[in-house]
RNA sequence: CGGGAGAUGGUAGAGCGGUUGAAUACACCGGUCUUGAAAACCGGCGAGGGUAACACCUCCGGGGGUUCGAAUCCCCCUCUCCCGGCCA
């Protein structure tokens, strides 16, 4: 959630930032109207219920002298008989600009690019030159298929397209790739977690899936509960409704998770292969850190993400997300993508976002210092997504013959 | 899924109709003492809104009700713990 107090100061500067990511500035006037008669509205609530609880006191006070409490009864009506519509008065206005405020993106950091699309976005750098291939190299569902690592059909089967099933090697490599990821995390220092794959709408809303984007998620029937389509969801919450002692801070955390994605919006893209399915397996990083400490943090999971990808022997590039292909929690947010050379090109493995305070503030996770009470900022990256690790590897270690090598760091691990 | 108990501040734990946002202990922060630390002693210490700062409003799991007044009484829901059944 945006801070209503700084859109009311910094009208110009807020409505500047919040257009580079496509809003309209007509929505911020919207919500500074909303945000005005709420205060109204609980003025003139909390001025006649200050009134009748001062009467009521009094009342207590008559009682006990023995004094005559009629013609104080008579004004204590008076006032209660007003409270409910005013109440609901307060309770409306609050509901509205709720409903506006927590559909509005973070704003965007000062440095990130403007542009609409990902066609904007701004290579940083490449590591890692893809090798020449003598042949022409194959895409990893042929590969998937010939090595019988991958079986599409009986995924569909089991449940619906989108869905696929990995076995022997390939089985082996994914749970290798797992491994191998958790363990490099640790020693940069984040500490593993194994949590709940389904949270309740109030996490999902701290993150900001909810209220825009339920329709991506699978939500189970007759519970208050939804598959998370990413480990953000329950690492960042861990601390939902918490006061965090500075001294803790940071708080780096990793967990491998399976994520669920209906991936509502993206009909007819990447339907052939394995890299947009509805499961996927992906280990994340999350960091809560000090307002003053977020950047240092996230160029640390940056590098982190990349160097995973080094030892391995990926060539990948990074890349900063223009303002048009920021989501919606992001202030700024760096992608990695990997070299595939079967696609020719580089393809998102990674995301790596610093969202400053917005999640905080939905989340409500704050931290203390010299006794003051101030919102952390919270930052999220794969490391990384599995599957899509998976094919990278098919794709870059395939052998003319068909076969696939196995990166030297992984071979410990099978 | 059946039977019982409970849900209060960072934790433990009082309060059971009024001036109680809440005793007490521990934790935590500041100070005295000390070469330094510990101990001891003194002081501070829940959250959100509101204000220039006060005032003021809200919150004792969530929602509703009774009352001039509710953490305290009544109803519903949720969750937790213990006992039993079922089951990895």
């Amino acid at each position: 959630m945006i801070d209503l107090k700084y859109i009311q100061n910094n009208f110009d500067e807020a409505s500047r930032k919040l257009s580079k990511k496509g809003v309209d500035n007509s929505i911020l006037n919207e919500l500074n109207t909303l945000f005005q008669s709420l205060k109204e509205a609980n003025a003139a609530y909390e001025g006649a219920k200050a009134e009748q609880n001062r009467l009521s006191k009094l009342f207590g006070e008559y009682k006990q002298k023995g004094l005559d409490t009629a013609t104080l009864k008579d004004d204590i009506d008076r006032y209660k008989s007003e409270l409910p519509a005013l109440l609901e008065n307060a309770r409306v206005a609050n509901e509205k600009l709720e409903n506006l405020a927590l559909i509005i993106p973070n704003f965007p950091d000062d440095n990130v690019p403007n542009g609409l699309s990902e066609d904007d976005n701004v290579e940083i750098k490449k590591v890692l030159t893809p090798k020449e291939f003598g042949f022409e190299p194959k895409e990893h569902w042929d590969l998937g298929v010939t090595n019988g690592w991958i079986d599409f059909e009986r995924g569909v089967k089991l449940a619906k397209s989108r869905f696929s099933v990995l076995k022997g090697q390939g089985a082996k490599l994914e749970r290798a790739l797992i491994n191998f990821f958790l363990d490099t995390n640790a020693k940069a220092g984040f500490e593993e977690f194994n949590l709940p794959l389904m949270n309740n709408s109030a996490m999902l809303l701290g993150t900001g899936q909810l209220p825009k984007f339920e329709e991506d998620l699978f939500k189970i029937d007759d519970e208050d509960l939804y598959l998370i389509p990413t480990a953000e969801v329950p690492l960042t919450n861990l601390y939902n409704d918490e006061i965090i002692d500075v001294n803790s801070l940071p708080i780096l955390m990793t967990a491998y998770t399976p994520c669920f994605r209906k991936e509502a919006g993206s009909a007819g893209r990447d339907t052939r292969g394995m890299i947009r399915q509805h499961q996927f397996d992906k280990v994340e990083m999350v960091a809560i850190t000090h307002p003053d400490n977020s950047d240092k943090v996230f160029d640390m999971m940056v590098e982190n993400a990349s160097n995973l990808l080094s030892l391995l022997g990926l060539p990948h590039r990074l890349v900063m997300l223009c303002g048009g292909d920021l989501g919606f929690g992001a202030a700024k947010t760096v992608d990695i993508e990997v070299w595939l050379p079967g696609q020719n090109k580089y393809r998102e493995i990674s995301s790596i976002s610093n969202t400053r305070d917005f999640q905080a503030r939905r989340a409500k996770i704050r931290y203390k210092e010299d006794g003051k009470n101030s919102f952390v900022h919270t930052l999220n990256g794969s490391a990384l997504a599995v599957g899509r690790t998976l094919i990278a590897i098919m794709e870059n270690y395939q052998n003319e013959n068909g076969e696939i090598s196995i990166p030297e760091v992984l071979k410990s691990y099978l």
